[in-house]
DNA sequence: ACTTTATTTCACCAATTGGTTATTTAATGA
DNA sequence: TCATTAAATAACCAATTGGTGAAATAAAGT
């Protein structure tokens, strides 16, 4: 799977993005992780699993301990795509925009109308 | 299954990106959709149905074709999650930022040292 | 050496997913 | 009315997912 699907994949799970959440906060052990959770310990493995094949997260060794870090570089993939994106969710401001600029023109009649036509469907 | 959870999962399938990027240009109906792909014409409507649900297309009627329309609205909502991730892959910058000022410092002894302190973990 | 603690692996299960082909529904056009 | 075109539904399949309990592994403490 490419990266991107198998980031969304991985955020499409709440149980997952509340473990970011809380990794957020600080490196954490398996058992802390699982602990607001009413899951078992392989659950939580299984979804760290996900999250490191996603690469959102780092492990390594202390002690008895696999401490888990966020790794948000992928996140910045997603942020990117998404981005493509924000002119069509955007648009009804445009048109907020465009009826201010209307707005204000009409208040300063001397002022030429501008153009804005980002709207592309 | 809440919002953001439908959203990221609709966002998981490459076929289902590619159909939003075709309507980010567009209205487009089923068949001209399922165009590029080599898959069957059950197959796109199922994947349409996915992206319906998670309120990221829209559909109407005009004649026997059922234009889809791209909603981009819920792409806000994960682009508002994300963002709250965003120092967290920005922190190499940071410490980049942090290198540069250490130079400048050095190269300039008479200036004080700035701390910059973001990294929370 | 034995026990405890932390975590993983194994074997299983039910539900979901992404795909198929064959059939049905809906609207248009001859 | 009948054929055509557009799309959805039905019934099915294999693979994946998110969960389980039981057993195995790894490091530390006694």
């Amino acid at each position: 799977m490419d990266r991107l699907s198998s980031t969304f994949a991985a955020l499409a799970d709440p149980t997952r993005r509340a473990i970011l959440a809380k990794l957020s906060l600080g490196g954490a052990s398996v058992t802390e992780l699982a602990k607001p959770f009413a899951i078992s310990m392989p659950a939580v493995t299984k979804h760290l699993k996900v999250l490191e094949g996603a690469g959102l997260i780092s492990r390594s060794r202390e002690a008895q301990f696999r401490p888990c870090k966020l790794e948000a570089a992928p996140m910045k993939e997603v942020s990117r795509w998404i981005e493509q994106y924000r002119w069509c969710w955007e648009e009804s401001f445009d048109r907020l925009d465009a009826y201010l600029a209307e707005v204000q023109t009409a208040e300063k009649p001397g002022k030429k109308k501008k153009k804005k036509a980002r709207k592309r469907h």
